[in-house]
DNA sequence: ACGTTAGTGACACCGAGTGCCACGAGCAAG
DNA sequence: CTTGCTCGTGGCACTCGGTGTCACTAACGT
């Protein structure tokens, strides 16, 4: 009882001091010319349990995800139907995505990495697809169709590029706060494009 | 000069044997299952070889993608300022993607591979970002703005979105032509999802 | 003191990808 | 015809990411 909770917390802190390791090895020297053997050496441990707590090089750069993942799922299953469904969306995103300032240079070193280098962005698609599938699974249950229809589909991908492009711009401008940003793109989304016309 | 025409088609033809031997493994057995040796003595050339032909295992589903990106940036580039951005965009993705008959079932193959295949998927978000850039780059010279803006950016990574998705129904569906699709999911996206309302 | 459980490290192994070198075919000039 | 050049090819060795296996150890419950 409570043993797992100690090993727990251990799990946690290695995971953590994993992910600091290659966080920073990666911004310095670049994904490719960092070997795992380098990030276990980093961290303090060897080579095999490096990849007993991540499931690969470019998984140590994202922390539990997974965790984010579902905090997305509750804020939208917490959703009343007053709002439009892409207002719903957008306030997921935004809320789910609200970090503390002292959060804000790590999240920075991590997002320039996934959203730079090419690998990570390619390995990105791969954990974003599960965003998908919950913001599709929402739009499905707002609007009665099934999941893997277009419209659901559509929106989930889309959304999520909104957001990656916020992302983008929050990234290379500095002065934009993230939340700003994510609202402009979902803006533009959910009016068909308003500053093209 | 007859010399690196007979060349030229030769390597034509040895990368036309790679990529089909890859496409009937890959559906076969699966892209994980598959080897680069097996590949590489179906299309009865070396390993070696192999690299030298195609820049990776993932590569050698995508035939010549950069022809591809190519037209597609040509047909932008014919684009009047008649119609709005979104139409011409849509336009040149249904153009460039206007497949004769005969071809349509590689395309299936190679797209079906691409869309449920991990290492696949993730591997296109590399090819699809000089996709980006080119649409990009066609809204910001139509808008006057950066290519590296929120717009541009947005408009080039949603309306790939929606071709993607577009390919994902089609390829699901069977009976829903290609053009039809797109048609369909860039609709929604240039009138802000109307059928969410 | 006992067995159990879980985390760890060491080792061997596989597969992707690359650098290097040697071979052979085709071509041009002597 | 022979020499020299280019270029595609195959073989080889090597690096690196990732996995299976085994033995060790520490903490826990009995």
């Amino acid at each position: 009882m409570t043993q797992t909770v100690v090993v727990a917390d251990a799990r946690e802190e290695t995971r953590t001091r994993i992910e600091s390791a290659a966080l920073d090895l990666f911004t310095a020297h670049g994904f490719e010319r960092v070997t795992t053997d380098e990030i276990a050496d980093a961290a303090g441990i060897s080579r095999r349990t490096f990849f007993r707590h991540v499931s690969g090089k470019a998984d140590a750069v994202w922390g539990d995800f997974d965790a984010h993942v579902v905090r997305l799922a509750e804020m939208l299953a917490a959703t009343t139907d007053d709002a439009s469904v892409l207002a719903s969306i957008c306030a997921a995103y935004v809320e789910v995505n609200d970090y503390r300032e002292a959060d804000l240079p790590m999240l920075r070193q991590r997002m320039r990495l996934i959203l730079t280098e090419p690998a990570l962005q390619a390995h990105s698609q791969v954990r974003y697809a599960a965003v998908d599938r919950v913001v599709a699974a929402h739009v499905a249950a707002r609007t009665g169709v099934d999941p893997d229809a277009l419209v659901p589909r559509l929106v989930a991908i889309s959304t999520r590029a909104a957001a990656t492009t916020a992302f983008e711009v929050w990234l290379a401008d500095g002065r934009v706060p993230l939340g700003a940003a994510l609202h402009q793109a979902f803006d533009e989304l959910a009016g068909g494009f308003p500053s093209l016309r």
